[in-house]
RNA sequence: GGCGCAUUCGUCUAGGGGUUUAGGACACCUCCCUCUCAAGGAGGAGAUCACCGGUUCGAAUCCGGUAUGCGCUACCA
């Protein structure tokens, strides 16, 4: 590659970053940071009608969290600014009204509601749709009418009437279209705004781009862009389409299938880690073998060549497991610290607050192996927090158990515990296994028994760490509430 | 309808003419560990490489067609 590495995540701010998208930005930052070069975002706010407040603010906040620093865009600045496309209509104004000059285009004073009776009538006589250059040859005169009547013309590109635009993607090879399947495109709209065909183009070139990373359904959209860089006497960059992640009913990635905003994952509980591991792996692989790679790794790794062609269907069990891999290898203090938010904020209102950071220290070490997403860690350690367990009481009467013995089991095993000095997990343990003993019952039976006594459910951390945090008085009142 | 692209276990994928009885991961099942749940370990099941034809001594891999899916076909990006 002898260009310095340029490369662009131009999103537009008509809602929250969704998955796909970030997925974009995050192998243009791959390539940017492989190659030492410059990740550059920027902001596609050509959409008056569709601009969502607030969208921006959250596109970067996702970027932040994920750790895809821009190297210019919006708050860092750069050379090559503005960094938002509605501050530089001037520039697309400029290109348009040169193509116009030129004859590469053309004023069109068509209105919306002829275009669409136009389309209807090509649906129903099921010939292609497109724009049927009504005013690509307007006389002077015609024109001049027009402009009197106050109409607000749209400027569109146009498309040579025969030959083949052809061009060679880097995921998808060569690939070549006929003109005459392409229609004369808007390349400004009535309101002075440019459409995405002519900023793009005007933007990565005035921006230096080299390669051009998006999804693959801008494919077929190529060869308008090529028309125009052509037209304009720039040289396009390098086009890289990267296949498309599907829901698992294998349409589009949309709202339906769950949630589809990069942020609705940071408040479900998933590391950036894992999104960042695992976001890359949907469309690029390293190997035949390799699925945890850190942050490092994928940039060290990370090549064009092993994107792959197929779209993608997000898999979210694989998610969830990844997402355990990465809690689990969290140091204990830093896995406390990033769930007690979640923590904070899924207790309960019954749970005291402020919540005690000691406590919650020593609670965490038991469920760090068992949380698959932070948001859990509050289900799962609930009965560390609240006073009243809410149980069904035939599950402290254990497999092969009759109520007598478990009852019994309760009684001895409150009694003993009451007389028990220190109350840490060996002497837990050294009381309560021989006790199964005396009992006669077995260790799991009677472990059972107080581990739903004490905690409310079956399935819970190990028995005598969780009861050396709970501590002897909250677990002896646990015992005595069960036997009623 | 037109144009374009894709098609390997349920899912993510490796593999790009002979090394493949098609490898790995998630999910699933069994066993081990074990006080439950996890985690971990060992196994298992799961893919006639979409289909049909061709090229070749030999094809998941190359070519053609068919089917299916997806994308584009806006004064949206």
């Amino acid at each position: 590659m002898t260009n310095p590495v340029r490369v662009r995540f131009a999103p537009s701010p008509t809602g929250y970053p969704h998955v796909g998208n970030i997925r974009t930005a995050l192998f243009d930052w791959l390539l940017a940071r492989h190659y030492g070069g410059s990740f550059i975002l920027r902001i596609e706010d050509t959409d008056v009608a569709r601009r969502v407040k607030g969208a921006v603010e959250v596109i970067l906040d996702a970027l932040r969290w994920l750790g895809l620093d821009w190297d210019e865009g919006p708050e860092v600045g750069g050379n090559y600014g503005p960094y938002f496309q509605s501050q530089r209509l001037e520039l697309y104004r400029e290109a348009s009204q040169r193509l116009v000059a030129q004859g590469d285009a053309y004023y069109c004073y068509c209105s919306p509601q002829r275009l669409e009776e136009m389309r209807a009538e090509q649906v129903r006589r099921k010939q292609p749709p497109g724009y049927d250059r009504y005013c690509r040859n307007l006389s002077e005169k015609e024109r001049a009418q027009k402009e009197a009547e106050g109409i607000k013309p749209v400027v569109r590109f146009k498309t040579p009437l025969e030959g083949q635009t052809g061009f060679n993607d880097v995921i998808w090879g060569d690939l070549v279209f006929d003109n005459s399947t392409l229609d004369d495109f808007v390349l400004l709209k009535s309101d002075g705004y440019p459409t995405y065909h002519l900023a793009n183009v005007v933007d990565d070139h005035f921006m230096e781009i080299s390669h051009v990373i998006r999804a693959e359904e801008w494919l077929s959209s190529v060869p308008r862009h090529i028309l125009l860089y052509k037209a304009l006497g720039f040289e396009p960059p390098l086009f890289v389409h990267h296949p498309m992640i599907l829901g698992p009913d294998r349409a589009k990635l949309s709202k339906r299938h769950g949630a589809t905003s990069i942020i609705e994952y940071r408040e479900q509980g998933y590391l950036p880690e894992t999104m960042v591991n695992f976001l890359a792996l949907l469309g690029w692989s390293l190997d035949d073998k390799t699925e945890i790679l850190s942050r490092q790794e994928l940039i060290d790794n990370f090549s064009l060549e092993r994107v792959s062609r197929t779209a993608a269907i997000f898999n979210w069990d694989k998610l969830n497991w990844m997402n355990g891999v990465y809690i689990r290898s969290l140091s204990v203090e830093d896995f406390t610290q990033r769930a007690f938010p979640f923590l904070d904020r899924g207790l309960p209102s019954e749970a005291k607050r402020p919540l005690s950071m000691d406590y919650v220290r020593q609670i965490m070490p038991l469920i760090q192996e068992r949380a698959r997403t932070l948001a859990e860690v509050a289900e799962l350690t609930q009965f560390f927090f609240v006073d009243k367990l809410d149980y069904d009481a035939t599950l402290l009467i254990g497999k092969n158990m009759s109520r007598e013995s478990a009852v019994r089991a309760l009684q001895v095993g409150q009694e003993r515990l009451r007389q028990l000095e220190s109350f840490d997990t060996e002497s837990l343990e050294a009381l309560l296994r021989p006790l199964a003993v005396e009992l006669g019952l077995k260790t799991g039976q009677l472990f059972g028994t107080l581990r739903v006594a004490v905690t409310g459910r079956t399935a819970a951390p190990p028995l005598f760490q969780t009861m050396t945090v709970l501590g002897k008085e909250r677990c002896l009142k646990r015992i005595e509430v069960a036997l009623d």
